[in-house]
DNA sequence: CTCGGTGCAAACTCTTTGCATTGAC
DNA sequence: GTCAATGCAAAGAGTTTGCACCGAG
């Protein structure tokens, strides 16, 4: 995993922590819990508390610097940085392992509506399947 | 709304408290919280606790007769009758309203992964956006 | 009658909040 | 120097677990 540079985020005050956990973020290719990154973090000498990285991301999905999800199962909350590109994950019901799509569906797509009108803004997908390490063993 | 009798679950013991949870999950035609499970039960002079409504709802997602799901933006699951049929939801963002979407974008769509295979076997999708009576207001 | 289901309490996990101290600007 | 950010503790919400009693089969 590569260290990729970018610039820091416009109008947010630079700390330490804030730091370390948007390179945690950089470098990590799926999502994330808040304790995975208060881990990752402390793994680079970066002593955080829990809370703070709540509040870090918390502001972070403010200034969309990350983006907040949840794996359909409910559970932690995981996140991500916001790459500004369309991205969606097919995740494996066996090892959970997450894999990116390369297309989205939704490109060419109208949804229709019986009730009512909606304006829709954004939207979330999600596949489920089996990985091939994992399609056709069992459980 | 209206009753739909449903015969009962084959091989699942059949009490009080387990056709209150599917009578209420029956008669609702959005996805409701445990904690909505249990209140409706009340109001129907079913008495039951909080904790017999997560067992009873665990059991009936194994058993395949619901679903759990949940917000993306994470907090509380959502629990829905498997209705054996497409359906997917548009939230609004501003009132929490909950549309069901007439369309599925995934009926010709072949995903494509550049690293892997992956054998899909369901998906989630769901649109965010503002409904007709929030567009325009704000927060 | 038997054994799984439920009532109830208590624990547990994830997340948020309050307050004094620290540190970025 | 000022005020926002953080460390730390403690509270809160949602969910799970343990155990004795109850009730469906």
């Amino acid at each position: 995993m590569k260290e990729q540079r970018r610039e820091w985020p416009r109008g947010m005050k630079r700390t330490r922590q804030r730091e370390c956990v948007l390179s945690v973020l950089e470098n990590s290719d799926s999502p994330l819990s808040a304790m995975d990154i208060c881990g990752s973090a402390q793994n680079r000498d970066c002593r955080l508390w829990l809370s703070t990285v709540y509040r870090i991301l918390e502001l972070f999905v403010k200034e969309e610097v990350a983006v907040k999800t949840t794996m359909p199962d409910g559970g932690t909350s995981l996140y991500e940085l916001n790459r500004y590109r369309h991205r969606h994950y097919a995740v494996c019901l066996r090892c959970r392992r997450v894999l990116e799509m390369d297309n989205c569906p939704l490109e060419k797509f109208v949804p229709e509506f019986s009730e009512s009108d909606f304006r829709v803004t954004g939207h979330r997908i999600e596949m489920y399947g089996y990985c091939r390490e994992c399609d056709g063993k069992e459980r």
